[in-house]
DNA sequence: TTTGGGACCGAACGAACGTTCGGACAATGC
DNA sequence: GCATTGTCCGAACGTTCGTTCGGTCCCAAA
């Protein structure tokens, strides 16, 4: 095992204890057991703890965004960018639950100098969606604008590490669907007034 | 100040403190900080820590089930009690940001057996919106269900404490109206056909 | 055969943690 | 005046924490 591969090896297993049971529940004695590397030798190859999150989240972070601008650039028109930005990121969150979980469960748990290089790649992120949502032509009786439709639609995807299982009945492909149909078109069959005066 | 004035006001302090913290990085001398008592008094009223935390949310998701339930109730159609939900969660969510984020982010920070008593409060809450979801006639393209239809809703409205300032320029009842028109009529202006043969 | 450095670890460090103990102090009831 | 009770706290307890230090082992280069 060289080290690139024993340093990829540690933070994937810290990513699934963190993961498991937070990073401030999450000792480093703990990280040693589930490794199999002694206490010691961890530091050999990352500073601190606070490192160790840091390193999974930027990196996870720096991927999504990468794949997500790869898919958005794949696409043919407003909607159908929307349609391949919410596909990649539900999917991929399917794929990589653990890290993702960690991104946006301990999102304000890095030092201070670390938590700003994390926000920055947020702001791309959420910045990049709400490009996309500019793009679509905004139904009138909805009065969104494109930050706030940008927050809802990342809420929805976002909170499925709270419940969602990706080996269960429903396919992330199915699950990705389902939310940009939803996001789309809403859950009523057709458009009708707005009773509360909006 | 009566015995449950002060108690009151522990947990009222201690929600600030693990909303701005979290829950395992606030310590109880912290706490003891922030309150003006003492590092013992505290157990006076109280435990443990772990009994804190339950406290705080249980007490709020009682107070959050119990409204919901009641507002609910008043409206005159599926569409409407609908409304009526959304708007009694997002408001209630800016009035109580403190308490409520605590209840989203430490939701498994509980030991065991406290644990189990604020799953089975959430497990009515979703029940609850889940019933409400299946009064609403879907739209076909959607092949939603109504508890994959919840989440993204509860997605949404709850994902709020990362991004939403209740004192800034969009005000509570604004932004639950603009998730309900979102969520029941989507973000397109007409409802069009699907593209990616969902 | 010797040397140098990369990989690794046992053992310990000081600090911080949640909690407890014994008692102080004031108000109340007799 | 005395005993009792409710409220509160200083000081300490034992544990666990993240981190560091001083080294060992092994392999490649000289």
């Amino acid at each position: 095992m060289t080290y690139d591969e024993r340093l990829e090896y540690l933070l994937s297993r810290a990513a699934q204890a963190f993961a498991a049971k937070g990073f401030h529940s999450t000792s480093m004695r703990e990280l040693s057991r589930v490794t199999g590397m002694s206490l010691a030798g961890m530091y050999y190859y990352v500073s601190g703890k606070d490192e160790l999150l840091f390193r999974i989240q930027e990196r996870c972070f720096a991927r999504v965004l990468d794949e997500a601008q790869d898919a958005v650039r794949a696409g043919t028109d407003a909607v159908d960018r929307l349609r391949r930005f919410v596909h990649h990121h539900v999917t991929f969150f399917a794929e990589h639950m653990d890290e993702m979980k960690v991104l946006s469960h301990e999102a304000w748990s890095l030092s201070s100098e670390r938590q700003a290089v994390i926000d920055a790649l947020k702001r791309r992120h959420v910045a990049l969606l709400e490009r996309l949502l500019e793009e679509v032509r905004f139904a009138p009786h909805t009065a969104l604008d494109s930050r706030v439709a940008a927050y809802a639609l990342f809420g929805t995807m976002n909170w499925i590490y709270t419940w969602y299982d990706p080996s269960g009945p429903i396919a992330p492909e199915a699950l990705a669907e389902r939310f940009s149909n939803l996001f789309l078109h809403g859950v009523l069959p057709t458009p009708t007034s707005v009773p509360h005066g909006g």
